[in-house]
RNA sequence: GGCUCUUUGGUCAAGCGGCUAAGACGCCGCCCUCUCACGGCGGAAACACGAGUUCGAUUCUCGUAAGAGUCACCA
């Protein structure tokens, strides 16, 4: 059995979003979990669409993500060089090696000339075929054209009849007319290949047994299968995946900034939540287990399980999933990702920074109620900073609270503390609660009537996340008793 | 336009001839509760359409419709 081998081959034409990745998850996946090797491959063949930094985008989102791969720029096999562009003359020697076979042909076509023929195929309404001028050139024509150093390409002769029929992993049998093959360029003018060549030969070269890509190459696999054969090449298993979408019918595309992995990042999803969701974009375990790291996966992912159609990608659902991740992250971790955001919080309200083990309980005191790590400064900046608020925040139904039972509440509370000083020096959230009750009981009110208003004086929001004595115990007892008055104030106005 | 592919709830999806058609997100309700959240329980919600094949079709075949892809010296 000959050992799995996969590659990513990105161009460097763009940044690398959501769907990119997912092929490189895929692609690595399936190479992992038959105990092969997964190859990065850079696929610069167009010089003209050379981004500045699409690379670095390429290696740091691999990094971040865990995905790692065995051969590639930076960590040469024994199939290097493994950027394309380096590659340059394997493919001219392969063409002509094509030209011999009769597989392919010089073509001296102007662009001009190529280009009225197209503009009149499109004045019919229909595609663009080269109308195969060159295929059948005399030798000596050719001779003389190539000695007179007229610029030329290789182009691939396609059979004029029968059927091509390749097999998909995850489509199955496609069979086509070879009639309706156009003899594709294989070597420019430039002396690079096109796309669709250099994959060919390089992923014999490579050893390339599964080629996973996205299912816009369905329709040009047949000419791949032709190329292969017509080099007595062993055809590799084909992986074509189905697009995720934006929306019903658009692609999820690099323009709209949030399809890029590190725009989520920076929306503070974390990178494994992202990943696993994407995972779920088009693949499907046989259970119903829906969470799963790298390393789980790299053990249950099948071919089998990929899905034909196309899926839109869901913020939603990723938002959910990203926060079960916060949830079972353990509390160590979250903190050192989240207590510099706490900090930053205090720091930028120009308030008195709280001490590390209070910043602590902040944190911990958010995680099951946040989402994305970027949710963290809206839902602890009150902290900060007492925002003004509508006295209408004090009346409840549930709780029994009205502005006069909040104001008779918030006093009692505070004479409360004030009598108390045990409270303040045990001043923790377990023992205020149990002395707020208590409180509670010797004035006839509910504990909601107590706990409430003091909620609302603290914090001036009508939902926190923590209760009244957990942002008590936060704020301390100085920081507590004065939005105590203040609401007091507030009240009795 | 030619060729190719796709089609199960709003979304992701299981299903591979016989099921009350899974599960998840979202939504709604109830419970828990010092608000919110977490958690628990429950609910509404789908086989694009039409012919076949078959004792029986979501599942197989063929049409139709709707979407998508492709038809470059781009990948």
């Amino acid at each position: 059995m000959k050992k799995t081998r996969t590659r990513f081959a990105p161009s460097p034409t763009g940044y690398m979003h959501i769907g990119n990745l997912r092929t490189a998850l895929y692609e690595y996946l399936i190479a992992k979990s038959n105990g092969g090797d997964f190859l990065l491959r850079i696929e610069d063949t167009d010089q003209e669409r050379y981004v500045e930094g699409a690379l670095d985008v390429v290696f740091n989102t691999l990094k971040a993500t865990g995905i790692e791969y065995d051969e590639g720029p930076g960590k040469e096999g024994d199939c290097g060089p493994y950027i394309q562009s380096q590659r340059r003359d394997i493919y001219k020697k392969y063409a002509e090696m094509l030209v011999e076979k009769g597989a392919a042909y010089y073509c001296f076509c102007t662009k001009e000339r190529l280009e009225s023929l197209k503009t009149s195929d499109e004045a019919l309404g229909t595609g663009f075929n080269y109308d195969r001028h060159c295929r059948e050139l005399p030798q000596d024509v050719i001779a003389a054209n190539l000695a007179a150093g007229i610029p030329y390409v290789i182009r691939q002769k396609m059979p004029l009849s029968g059927t091509t029929t390749f097999t998909d992993a995850v489509y199955g049998d496609i069979t086509v007319e070879n009639k309706t093959l156009d003899d594709q360029v294989l070597l420019k003018s430039d002396g690079l290949p096109t796309y669709n060549f250099a994959n060919v030969v390089d992923d014999h070269l490579m050893g390339i047994t599964h080629v996973v890509r996205g299912n816009e190459y369905l329709s040009s696999t047949p000419k791949y299968n032709l190329l292969y054969e017509a080099f007595g090449w062993e055809i590799p298993t084909y992986v074509h995946c189905a697009p995720i979408m934006k929306d019903e019918h658009h692609k999820l595309s690099k323009r709209n900034g949030d399809a890029s992995f590190f725009d989520l990042v920076a929306k503070g999803y974390l990178p494994e939540a992202i990943l696993n969701y994407i995972c779920l974009l088009g693949w499907s375990p046989s259970g119903n287990e829906e969470f799963y790291t790298l390393k789980e996966l790299e053990n249950v992912f099948s071919i089998s399980g990929i899905s034909k159609s196309p899926a839109i990608f869901d913020i939603e659902k990723l938002t959910w999933m990203n926060g079960e991740y916060i949830k079972r992250m353990d509390d160590e971790r979250f903190l050192s990702m989240t207590l510099g955001t706490v900090e930053k919080v205090f720091k930028d309200a120009n308030a008195a920074v709280p001490d590390s083990g209070i910043l602590k309980k902040i944190a911990l005191l958010v995680k099951t109620r946040i989402n994305t790590l970027a949710e963290i400064p809206e839902k602890i900046g009150f902290l900060a900073v007492l925002p003004d608020y509508d006295n209408e925040l004090y009346v409840h139904k549930k709780m029994k609270t009205d502005r006069e039972i909040s104001l008779q509440s918030l006093k009692v509370t505070e004479d409360a503390f004030e009598a108390s000083p045990s409270v303040k020096d045990n001043w923790n959230s377990q023992a205020i609660y149990e002395f707020l009750i208590g409180v509670a009981e010797k004035n006839g009110l509910k504990n909601s009537q107590i706990l409430w208003p003091l909620r609302t004086a603290v914090s001036g929001l009508p939902a926190t996340p923590g209760g009244a004595t957990e942002l008590a115990e936060i704020l301390g007892y100085d920081e507590t008793m004065r939005r105590i008055k203040d609401g007091i104030k507030r009240l009795t106005n």
